[in-house]
DNA sequence: GTTTGCCTTAAAGTTCACTGTAAGGTTTAT
DNA sequence: ATAAACCTTACAGTGAACTTTAAGGCAAAC
């Protein structure tokens, strides 16, 4: 398969494929009589991992580490499975952070609805001191 | 407050903090005689709400149109809390594809665990193959 | 058979979000 | 009173991750 069809296929720039490839975040792409890239399903699924990972918001740096890694154990199951715990576990980290900040939206909104009278925290007492509504400081 | 202060507080670096106000990603903050800058809650709850949604990987621009927006609407509070209601729905649609990948792990290490014999999915079949331990093609 | 559109590489350019620097004023410590 | 340690602005520099460009080879279409 061209890098056309695996650009188009996995919707990612040709650009990002070549550039990606070239910084070993995937495995080198065989290539046909005239040099052309012509991938098979294991440099696809690599590139997908990848995407998917990028996405995620792990760093390219910190990727390239990781499939050095993973290829240098190829020999062992058990390197490779702790290292796929590793990244495992960096995302989970990822989404505490992601659910800390949820909670906390959550928060605000629920106090949006819970009070018809808008309940002064310490922002909105500045707001209306600004407004001149309020004339003391606490 | 000065700056020193609140970027020890917050942990967030005092150039970050100037950058983000420069910006408009936080209020102007009130000066004092010297022209110092002099931090009242108000930046400090801004300055806090700013880093999470940072932390949470939310681009400055977008925060930059969200605060704008959320300034603008000071005068309605039903504005203001579905601006809030749509920086949580982007972040929970971050955090569902986050669980995605998240999922797809989980699913490689279970297939890690499971099976003493190791299964072949396409790539571990590719790799076998390289290995002349294997021969031939589906 | 030549134009159109694909492919190649190497290298320069872009964007984002800071981060550091230069030039200078202020405040605290000795 | 002078050095050390803060503060200010404006602007240049950085690092990450692409993205674009330049220069050229190959291939399918007319």
């Amino acid at each position: 398969m061209n890098i056309k069809e695996v650009s188009e296929r996995l919707d990612i720039p040709k650009e990002t494929l070549r550039y990606w490839e070239n910084n070993g975040l995937i495995p080198e792409v065989p290539r046909n009589a005239s040099g052309y890239r012509d991938y098979t399903e294991n440099e696809i699924k690599w590139a997908l991992f990848i995407k998917a990972m990028r996405n995620a918001g792990m760093s390219v740096e910190s990727l390239i580490d990781f499939v050095t890694l993973y290829r240098k154990h190829s020999d062992s199951r058990e390197a490779q499975k702790s290292l796929i715990k590793e990244q495992y576990d960096h995302l989970l980290a990822q989404r505490n952070e992601l659910d800390k900040t949820l909670n906390y939206l959550a928060y605000k909104l629920d106090h949006f609805e819970d009070h018809v009278m808008p309940f002064l925290d310490e922002e909105e007492y500045y707001q209306l001191k600004k407004k001149k509504m309020l004339d003391e400081d606490k």
